[in-house]
DNA sequence: TGCTAATATTTCGATATCGAATAGTTCGTA
DNA sequence: TACGAACTATTCGATATCGAAATATTAGCA
């Protein structure tokens, strides 16, 4: 290539240029802006290492939306949690199904339900990768020191409780 | 549904609890997950008023590329861009060179390459987009005064620094 | 120069995803 | 109870994406 790929600093900071320039204000841009970049590198990170585990990015979605919830789901509680549409979620399931990684079981509560719950196989892929990608997020943030952190961690965490009373 | 859908205060709390209970460290994973959580929010609101403008995420994800970079780039740095195989750019191009938002034009300096601009009604489609969805994210702000969004911003640069660092 | 490896885009077949339509079940209420 | 509306998962046809192979050009080097 002519020029090299710019630095993710970079990056950032033209960014949120383009944003206010277009119209955005600047303090909400450099936060959010800040978030997406943070979230893109992080995904393509995670990405390399699911490849080394055969597990497509979509398929590693449902496996931690059902570690994360603690309890069963329904294939349309999965595709919403992981931004996809209801009937993808059918063919996902099989896959995963078909790998041991997660099973089907009748809602005894309502007929039209299914529940999707992880095998313990399931749960051991789950366990493998957080450790795996453990180790890079600590590298991530390895410029912040215990305060830092646990402020970052709390103003990310106001931000977070209003989510939920904004219409959009 | 029998149980109504977790608060994302209550989502972001589980989903901490499960990281650490599976080997990952507290610090760590109260930010990452925070901002993944924000992200993936963000992610919804932008796929509404995508809908409304009848552009998918993954030609929006090239429009502010091609935005951001404030010159024309090739298929492959588009590609690398937007987390996608170079292969799928190519048709990605075709629609949207055929709905008049990017040209294709030939790299006079380099013949197996095509540098890919944004027209004048991408641009249009850019700025309009960016002023709809900074009314929202200026809301998901709203919690947070200017001292801390400064900090939050401070905060968030110092992890993007880091970034290139890291092999992964 | 001439040759090999690397780069860049596209084509191609297989697979994944989408939106609409379908079939079955449950809920609200007259 | 009976009936229509709402919900749930799936199927289906169209489209998007992927990885590998094909094509073309450039870069490195003997």
């Amino acid at each position: 290539m002519a020029k090299r790929t710019p630095s993710a600093q970079e990056l950032h900071r033209r960014a949120v240029a383009t944003y206010v320039a277009a119209g955005g204000e600047e303090s909400v841009q450099r936060v959010i802006t800040a978030v997406q970049g943070l979230t893109k590198k992080l995904d393509q990170w995670y990405a390399r290492q699911l490849t080394d585990l055969d597990v497509s990015s979509g398929e590693w979605a449902v496996v931690t939306s059902l570690a994360k919830a603690g309890e069963a789901l329904t294939p349309s509680q999965l595709a919403e949690l992981t931004n996809v549409a209801p009937s993808s979620m059918t063919h996902r399931l099989d896959k995963l199904a078909e790998r041991g990684l997660v099973e089907r079981a009748a809602d005894p509560e309502n007929r039209t339900r299914i529940l999707v719950s992880l095998t313990e196989q399931g749960w051991g892929l789950f366990s493998q990768a957080i450790r795996d990608s453990d180790v890079v997020e600590s590298d991530v943030l390895q410029d912040l020191g215990d305060t830092e952190r646990a402020e970052l961690a709390r103003l990310l965490e106001v931000v977070i409780a209003r989510l939920d009373d904004i219409d959009a």
